[in-house]
RNA sequence: GUGGGUGUGGCGUAGUUGGCUAACGCGUCGGAUUGUGGUUCCGAAGACCGUGGGUUCGAGUCCCAUCACCCACC
């Protein structure tokens, strides 16, 4: 399923194969939580962004439309009408982040409803029959994740109970997945490292869910308040016990030098909805850094966010259009904003594939790693 | 021409019987946002209160004049 491809120091290039299609790491996927892709993009837009795979929500999707009605349309694939990977967060994080009024036991975690306050009971037989329903290639585990920092004491036990959760998920979606009427017989399951900011609770952690061989590991939890210096120690703690010939997920992360940063220590997954949510708030990306196009400074710019870009919104549009846009709260401002920064993550990505296979990675990481946070004015 | 009303940052307003660095919304400018909060959060700039006099220890508040706009009536 996961062919390493090279490697270069830590860093690696694979390539890792699903029911809908292959997908070249390291990647990044671009988050539809709903089945879409905030700021008015669609399936073929993604396309057209350079997305190779698209992640969608489980919490979201269970409260609407329901996990029937996606099932009943052909499974998220012919819903929303994209014919490549999928990947379904668990709603781990959502129960975690959004809901309140949580009650976590053994069995699941009890919260409400963030749209209509009622009570929902989400457990990982759950969660799996959810993705199952939803037939994305890949299902999360169903997790706690925990906020930094916590006692030790709490994140020791937290990790404890994620871990049976991950054997029931496990053992949850092989039934589901041997069931008739399954969605997607081929979907996998993921495992998920958890452990709050100690590193030898996810060493240890990482240790026992590896044992369960599965197709793929993710690491949960970071990016969460911690800094991002104890981010990476994590990773350089964690990345060397996961086994080598599975992909590793860095959840949630991150910012692009977060990225360049992370594949420097073994990571090959990640997702983000900062580019989507920046865009629409009119921070852009450039090879020289991020810019804000609701700045004065872009009243009349003709050019465009990033000269050296070739997606949609630069090959047509200055800057001094979209900051009208912006300004004038059109809904277009959004959309071309998005698709110039999910084209942009994906193209980095691309470029990171190129370094680690040139074995130049290296000074790829020390060129652009911190350039590319950097808030660029005028 | 007569009577009445209103004039406070770019816009719309609040300012108790005159009392401390003139308040608020929008807008403007800038910043946040990491397994999605598109309607979120934080910060900043900006008014000598139409103008000129007067009363008072003290006036956006009271008095006079004047200008502008609005309404009604000749």
């Amino acid at each position: 399923m996961f062919e390493l491809i090279t490697t270069d120091g830590a860093a690696r290039r694979g390539r890792y194969t699903t029911p809908h299609g292959t997908v070249e790491t390291p990647v990044f996927m671009n988050v539809g939580t709903q089945a879409a892709i905030k700021g008015a993009l669609d399936a073929f837009d993604l396309e057209s962004v350079g997305c190779q795979v698209e992640l969608s929500n489980t919490y979201h999707l269970h409260l609407r439309p329901g996990e029937e009605t996606v099932a009943a349309m052909g499974g998220l694939h012919g819903f929303m009408r994209w014919h490549r990977p999928i990947l379904t967060d668990s709603g781990g994080f959502q129960v975690f982040s959004l809901a309140e009024l949580r009650n976590i036991r053994e069995e699941g975690v009890e919260f409400r409803s963030h749209i209509d306050g009622r009570r929902i009971f989400m457990s990982p037989e759950g969660s799996m029959r959810i993705q199952s329903r939803l037939g994305s290639d890949i299902a999360m585990a169903f997790d706690e994740c925990v906020e930094n920092p916590s006692p030790r004491e709490y994140v020791v036990r937290s990790a404890e109970r994620t871990y049976r959760w991950l054997v029931r998920c496990n053992t949850a979606l092989a039934d589901f997945n041997s069931a008739e009427d399954a969605v997607n017989p081929g979907q996998v399951l993921w495992g998920i490292n958890q452990g709050g900011a100690y590193a030898d609770i996810r060493v240890e952690h990482m240790k026992k869910i590896r044992e369960l061989d599965l197709p793929g590991y993710a690491i949960g939890g970071l990016a969460v308040g911690e800094p991002t210096e104890v981010m990476y120690d994590i990773l350089e703690h964690v990345c060397p016990e996961a086994p080598a010939d599975r992909p590793r997920y860095l959840m949630g992360v991150g910012t692009p030098s977060n990225i360049i940063e992370s594949v420097a220590r073994g990571v090959d997954f990640f997702d983000c909805v900062m580019p989507a949510r920046n865009a629409r708030h009119a921070h852009v990306y450039t090879l020289d850094g991020r810019i804000n196009l609701r700045n004065a400074a872009y009243e009349r710019d003709e050019r465009p966010i990033d000269e050296h870009c070739g997606c949609y919104t630069c090959r047509h549009f200055s800057r001094a259009y979209l900051h009208h846009l912006f300004k004038a709260e059109e809904m277009l401002s959004m959309r071309l904003a998005v698709i110039h920064n999910l084209y942009f993550y994906n193209s980095l990505m691309e470029r990171i594939r190129a370094a680690i296979e040139a074995h130049e990675f290296e000074a790829f990481r020390r060129e652009w790693s911190e350039r590319l946070d950097r808030r660029l004015y005028a």
